[in-house]
RNA sequence: GCCCCUCUAGCUCAAUCGGCAGAGCAGUGGACUUUUAAUCCAUUGGUUCAGGGUUCGAGUCCCUGGGGGGGCACCA
């Protein structure tokens, strides 16, 4: 193993610590407060203190050395906790000398490290810890990266995630927030009586979207797998077992692309409520994305690639096809021929190669002349039938289905539909899917025949949805790619290091 | 899969037309007992992503390969 010049010399401190009989990584650490907690204890305290007077109790703080300032025979330096930050300050006639000289020659910027003493506020009115007494908790061999600029290579940021949380604030905040969004979506429908279940992430068929799946192979059944591209057929499952709502926060897998909105694996929430239909669920998708917009912001308005957006609810609602119709002066229902169509919208100025088929065209013009524009939150609804196979047809229009895409940021979050609960008609639907296999769609869904004997049993009339966490969270923390959601994106494997011994 | 951009010290970045590889931070040595991007003096540190080519001379130009970013395609 290969260590750099500074590596070698923080690692002859540890071995120096050794030396003098003291533990550069011990067993255990004390704390009496957080270093949040001690700022607070001061601020409760100091009006009992006389003027520029000590707490006269001692504390044990822990953290990490982040900064420091030596100033002869004083040392100032903040350490960071899970909680903050504080400052100690430390003094050669405090201390005495050796241990003041451990501080010099044997602490660095990174490691953590174990102080006591009594807090007070320096002149500068910042709070502090005198310091009587410090240890060493963990030697850090790898310096931290620089202090005013933080980590910026966006490689190793993703590489070494933890090199970038160490560095940049931010990052760390916005990982909090995605925890306070899917706890607030979570929270939203526990509140309404779902229940939170697990389905299989290996499936032995792959079903409820169209993607490409991760295969595997498990040994002892000796049996293809697939890694899971979505829950839904599942969930649906558990509807005709009787639950009436069911949801799943979980991680899905599609072997497609890659890029700044997709990842190949990502978080899906999906929530299925039986008696209630797509207009039930749009009412509790704007609330439940308000909510967490709320929890994070404390308003119903947050700014996105510099656009202020308003979550407020209730959202609008628009067909797709008057929204096309709006976009580009088109309207597909007007060419229910693919000829037809494509004429219309390359004369409307669409961009769309020769041989796409129907249903592309119209997620085209979907694309090119309306998604761009959705900044404000709104909801799509009514799709045209073929470009929804599990989706329940309208009652006065059989070409179309009731589903519905929340569109907020000019991107879609999600994917919904009252769902389709005839067990024929969803069986002939994965028939022509089948047909599209055959001639080549890769991403044509696979025939579930125990999914169409579960809907032979019946499945209440339901409304379903489908959420992109990410994509939520990329929008509520106004991030740009996706990969800043995640805290360990997948990543190209580098060229192996060589790893033998001199 | 295709196109464009990018890769220089541990980190953040310079390097003019192809002409001695540099700075700040970090590190090391020193001064400084309320500083906070502390300050001041001195100083170490380079496979310029890898390999090849052109050239008197390559971080810079060309080719091949690798990593990353962006775009396109894919993602109904």
């Amino acid at each position: 193993m290969h260590l750099s010049e500074l590596q070698q010399i923080r690692l002859q401190k540890a071995e120096a610590l050794r030396e003098q009989g003291r533990q550069p990584y011990p067993l255990r650490a004390s704390r009496t407060h957080t270093t949040e907690q001690a700022l607070v204890r001061f601020a409760e305290i100091e009006s009992t203190l006389p003027e520029g007077g000590e707490d006269p109790a001692s504390v044990t703080l822990v953290g990490r050395v982040v900064s420091r300032r030596h100033q002869g025979k004083t040392i100032f330096a903040h350490i960071r906790d899970g909680h903050g930050e504080i400052q100690l300050y430390i003094r050669k006639d405090d201390i005495g000398e050796d241990a003041f000289e451990d501080v010099l020659k044997l602490v660095d910027l990174g490691d953590f490290v174990q102080a006591s003493g009594n807090l007070f506020r320096t002149r500068m009115g910042e709070i502090s810890l005198r310091v009587a007494s410090h240890s060493m908790l963990s030697k850090a061999l790898n310096a931290p990266p620089e202090k005013w600029h933080g980590l910026q290579d966006v490689e190793t940021r993703y590489r070494q995630r933890y090199a970038d949380l160490i560095s940049n604030e931010d990052v760390r905040r916005v990982f909090r927030q995605r925890t306070t969004i899917i706890k607030t979506l979570r929270a939203y429908l526990d509140e309404r009586d779902y229940l939170e279940v697990e389905t299989p992430t290996l499936q032995p068929l792959y079903g409820g979207a169209a993607a490409r799946p991760f295969t595997t192979h498990h040994n002892a059944l000796d049996q293809t797998f697939y890694l899971r591209i979505a829950d839904e057929l599942y969930l649906k499952r558990l509807l005709v077992g009787g639950y009436e709502r069911v949801y799943e926060i979980t991680k899905d897998f599609r072997n497609e692309g890659i890029d700044r909105n997709h990842s190949p694996e990502f978080t899906m929430l999906e929530f299925y409520e039986a008696y209630a239909d797509y207009d039930v669920m749009m009412g509790m998708v704007e609330q439940m994305i308000h909510a967490a917009c709320v929890a994070v912001h404390g308003s119903s308005t947050f700014t996105y690639n510099g656009v202020e957006i308003d979550l407020t609810p209730p959202w609008p609602r628009k067909s797709l096809r008057q929204a096309i119709l709006e976009g580009s002066g088109v309207d597909y229902v007007a060419h229910p021929d693919q000829a037809g169509l494509l004429a219309a919208a390359r004369a409307a100025g669409g961009d769309i190669p020769d041989g796409t088929v129907w249903p592309r065209i119209v997620d085209e013009l979907l694309k090119q002349f309306v998604r761009p524009y959705l900044m404000q939150p709104m909801f799509l609804i009514d799709y045209p039938v073929e470009l929804s196979p599990l989706a329940k047809r309208k009652a006065d229009d059989p070409t179309h289905v009731e589903r519905f895409q929340p569109y907020v940021g000019g991107g879609e979050i999600g994917n919904a539909f009252t769902e389709l609960n005839d067990p024929m008609d969803q069986y002939h639907r994965f028939l022509d899917q089948q047909k599209d296999r055959e001639a080549g769609d890769l991403d044509a869904m696979q025939l579930d025949m125990d999914f169409i004997n579960a809907l032979m049993f019946g499945m209440p009339p339901t409304g379903g949805v489908g959420i992109g966490v990410d994509r939520v969270v990329m929008l509520l923390t106004d991030q740009p790619s996706i990969r800043d959601v995640i805290l360990f994106p997948a990543m190209r494997n580098l060229p192996a290091e060589d790893t033998s011994e001199e």
